[in-house]
DNA sequence: TGTATGATCGCCT
DNA sequence: GGCGATCATACAG
């Protein structure tokens, strides 16, 4: 157990590290929030970019688990996911929302908008918000820039499982994870 | 509340 | 040349 990580062991199934991360507090220069919701891929998966093995943009998801795989969507989005299972896994949970904690002038700021609902609710605002770009793949996430901070034990938190959004492919597996009854999710768990 | 569309980059066929 | 783990805007109902 690696406890730089919020307590979370990352060699585990992308889809038990994604339940596991709810709640967690994700930081980037200090700036960040709680997850909110998150989606596990895994290799055996035809909706995960590790698919059909390591390429120049994926090689990160290939590498040691507790590391960033930052990628560009649509041509101008930035996502970001943790890396999971052992090196050459290419397992990973995109982080898809979170519920601004720390920072929120500065996300605005980023963001260009005062609706603090809309901050972070989606993978693209969320690194446009935390200012995470191509400059933060394959990073380790319990080194700076990056923090994640363990939910209090106290408040225990509920986690709904669904299917996931924005796929074609293995549609029915679910594997997005969300907490129950967040303003602050990217679209409503069912 | 929902559906459609354009923006625009890097990889794969 | 096509397409995608997206977002913002525009319009219909």
């Amino acid at each position: 157990m690696i406890t730089d990580l919020a307590g979370i062991d990352f060699s585990a199934d992308a889809f038990e590290v994604a339940r596991q991360l709810i709640g967690v507090t994700l930081l980037v220069h200090g700036v960040g929030g709680r997850i909110v919701e998150a989606e596990a891929y895994d290799m055996s998966d035809a909706a995960a970019h590790s698919f059909n093995g390591p390429t120049p943009r994926n090689f990160s998801m290939f590498g040691p688990p507790g590391y960033s795989y930052v990628y560009r969507s649509h041509g101008l989005h930035w996502c970001l996911n943790f890396v999971c299972r052992e090196p050459g896994h290419g397992a990973g949970v995109l982080i898809r929302a979170l519920e601004p904690v720390a920072g929120l002038e500065l996300m605005r700021e980023r963001r260009g908008m005062e609706d603090e609902r809309l901050l972070c609710a989606g993978p693209g605002r969320l690194c446009q918000a935390l200012g995470v770009t191509r400059a933060h793949n394959n990073l380790p996430l319990a080194a700076p820039p990056f923090r994640l901070v363990a939910p209090d034990r106290a408040l225990p938190v509920e986690v709904l499982a669904g299917p996931r959004i924005g796929i074609s492919k293995a549609v029915e597996l679910p594997w997005r994870f969300g907490l129950a009854g967040s303003r602050f999710l990217s679209k409503p768990m069912r």
